[in-house]
DNA sequence: CGACGCCCGTATGGAATCCGTGAGGACGCC
DNA sequence: GGCGTCCTCACGGATTCCATACGGGCGTCG
């Protein structure tokens, strides 16, 4: 996540850059409105925080200069409060207006807000499908696929292969698996999971008898290996 | 542009009614948040203004109970300024935090610009109209047409056709349906569900009896596939 | 070398749960 | 009062869960 501070404070700007850094941002600064629109088209940052009255170039100049080409998110960091300066800004394409002096806590929350709304699937770490074989699993959307063709699957079946597909490859303990599925009671093992797998592999296998993804673990539990 | 003002505040809300009703925005009011939330369900706002500190629920409650659903733009309107409220409600899901009290102007510009942002992600994920089978559903203008000719749906049939058609293919849980209908509250009842799917298959299945796009999960919810 | 115990996979059937649908009452709105 | 919508209730049928039983692979040990 790469932000472009522009203020022409150079106190301000270290302060910035610092936190930010300290945050898991990467910074880059400008001085002035000229320099932050060079900058900007260099960089592509991903938020920008930007001074309002800088020299070279006003800071609505600036805003609707960036707005030609990036939607990428912009606060304005302003030591002007009247509210003409406030609607003007936002107007002209700026996001959100903190003024001057402002809490740093304040200002990272409205970053992450931010930040969340601009990256709407991106956000999420993980891929919501996973592939193995000829079988795809959609996590969000609870779609199993085979060849293209569509897997009915029972709630049970589908819980146990949702942990197994959001641990991929990893050794999954019979214990976790009863936990995750049944309750925290139930460890003992009742011959529920070998039934279950037992589907699970006639639904998505293509030789049940050999399993080449859904393989288990002599004595421990099950492992979901994808390619 | 419909907006939900939520605040326990009679005088607050009727000043807001009459601004934002004479800037071209369409006003529904909750006095405090389980209404709140309840009405969100109901009329799907495309905008929220939240006041903290209600009674019934607190506000980042409220908060966190719509972004299980909804990714309405959600604005705080709080008499509290301290930066640890409003790092709480932003982290808690809304985009932004204006302290009381406020310039109207300022709260225009706002609503505006988290409005300019939201619109465009709309249509870039969903395409407004939706087809399966002899069925075109157009989620814009709220028609429903079969082989040509209208289908009138009642109030309730709509929303949870809209909220099917909104995510082809995906697996809709039930409790993900009932919170999206009639709010937070009855998670518990699924008698609704089963009534209001059958009316739905009876207008739009071509054999009720065996439908062939608007399918059970048993155990789990429905599922909307479209061709 | 064969018997034995252990663990795993699979088939089967009854029990419990879930689903579709019809009839009918309560409520609000012309 | 007429009408449309929302919700409750009950019941037959379908789906799913769970208990049980049986066969096969594998290591151990007499």
């Amino acid at each position: 996540m790469k932000i472009l501070v522009a203020d022409d404070d150079p106190q301000l700007v270290r302060a910035l850059r610092i936190t930010l850094a300290a945050h898991g941002y990467e910074v880059v600064a400008a001085a002035d409105g000229a320099a932050a629109v060079t900058l900007a088209a260099q960089a592509h940052p991903d938020i920008v925080l930007l001074d309002l009255g800088m020299p070279h170039l006003d800071g609505i100049r600036v805003i609707e200069a960036l707005r030609g080409w990036t939607d990428a998110p912009i606060i304005v960091v302003s030591g002007r409060t009247g509210s003409a300066d406030k609607v003007d800004a936002l107007d002209a394409g700026a996001d959100d207006y903190v003024t001057k002096p402002f809490q740093v806590d304040e200002l990272l929350a409205r970053l992450r807000a931010l930040a969340r709304r601009s990256t709407p699937s991106a956000g999420a770490s993980a891929d919501p499908v996973v592939r193995f074989g000829d079988v795809t699993v959609d996590l969000a959307a609870k779609i199993v696929t085979r060849a293209g063709a569509p897997v009915h699957l029972t709630p049970t079946e589908w819980r146990m292969l949702e942990f197994l597909a959001r641990h991929p490859g990893a050794l999954v303990t019979r214990q976790t698996l009863l936990k995750d599925i049944w309750g925290t009671e139930q460890v003992a093992d009742t011959g529920y999971l070998r039934l279950y797998v037992s589907q699970l592999r006639k639904k998505l296998e293509a030789d049940p008898a050999a399993p080449r993804h859904l393989l288990t673990e002599s004595g421990m539990g099950y492992r979901l290996v994808i390619d």
